[in-house]
DNA sequence: CCCACATGAGACACCAATGTCTCATTCGAT
DNA sequence: ATCGAATGAGACATTGGTGTCTCATGTGGG
């Protein structure tokens, strides 16, 4: 009988991942419940973007945890993290089109993943793995476009969902060019 | 007095990529004309988000010409491509996220400049200089991806216009790992 | 100089979505 | 079996944005 509020919020994460202007109503009966129930459970909309907000940090943070971004080489620790945030990749990818367009009143919890993940490029590019011409900064967003980018493909069935770790991997950290010496 | 059509459109761009949920009078405004005219010009939102799609469509096109796609080796070709497609990138990148939104009814002008964008990576790869592992259809997802989140960077003060070049076609052609044979 | 035409401002109806409320129903614990 | 709590369905008012219209203004071309 009572609502589980976190297998809505899944449903709501799956139905506004492939359409963001999706009706409070379309977001309730995706989840099999009834409007008033969705709104006793998220004071409104914004409450409900909200509390997806928090499960996708959620999420990302779970996904850096797991990938023990401060162990041996800093490409593995890429690595892993790529294939553990997987899971949270299409989540992750409406969020963050979610958040460009709010500019400003940004849940400021992102800025904790954001130094995480630019800490990770920092190491490796202290420790000689990662390239320098290329800032730490501009590593991390690309790493949110290309996990982004890769959540679209699967999504749109131009990749299997078991390539996704490898596609984004290989490409963030080996480049489109063929190694000549190799 | 006669409002400039392409400079309506330009402000327009302007202001939706930073916030896509802008008023039809907020547009108006920032245009520096009454909502009354911004409606005489274009039908309604959907009129001039359409606009703004062929815009942006027409440039994409005008950048992939000038890049010369044909000519030379692949990955030259992809940095002229990465440079000519640079001041539209923030149009770029708001019509892509306007268009995962709206699923299905997308314009379908885009397979244009999409076959154009794959054909270059296919090319690049049947002549070596692309690795074959990776999927044209993925690059050019990865290509759209990093011309957005590198718009975002630039957008957001994280890193200069002028970078803009180096910073995606460096990474999207060598990626974030330092060579060791280099 | 004058007239035609585009514009700006505002009024207006309309619509879709939101948020709130009520009430009957149903589930589940006791 | 019973009672309380949560739900579903629907009614309702409200709101924000949209699209249309009118009218006064002013600018530019002839």
């Amino acid at each position: 009988m009572t609502v589980d509020r976190e297998q809505v919020l899944r449903t709501a994460a799956a139905l506004l991942t492939r359409r963001a202007t999706a009706t409070m109503d379309e977001v309730a009966r995706s989840a099999g419940i009834g409007r008033a129930t969705l709104h006793r459970h998220f004071a409104g909309r914004d409450a409900l973007i909200k509390a997806l907000e928090e499960l996708g940090l959620k999420e990302l943070e779970t996904a850096l945890d797991d990938a023990r971004l401060d162990e041996g080489p800093a490409d593995e620790a890429l690595r892993r993290l790529i294939a553990s945030v997987e899971p949270s990749a299409g989540l992750l990818a409406f969020l963050l089109t979610e958040n460009q367009l709010f500019e400003g009143d940004v849940y400021d919890g992102w800025n904790r993943t954001d130094a995480r993940i630019s800490a990770l490029f920092r190491r490796g590019q202290e420790e000689g793995v990662f390239r320098i011409d290329l800032s730490h900064a501009w590593l991390t967003d690309a790493f949110y476009g290309l996990i982004s980018a890769g959540a679209w493909t699967v999504h749109d069935g131009r990749a299997a969902p078991k390539d996704f770790p490898y596609m984004i991997a290989e490409l963030l950290l080996g480049g489109a060019r063929r190694s000549v010496k190799q």
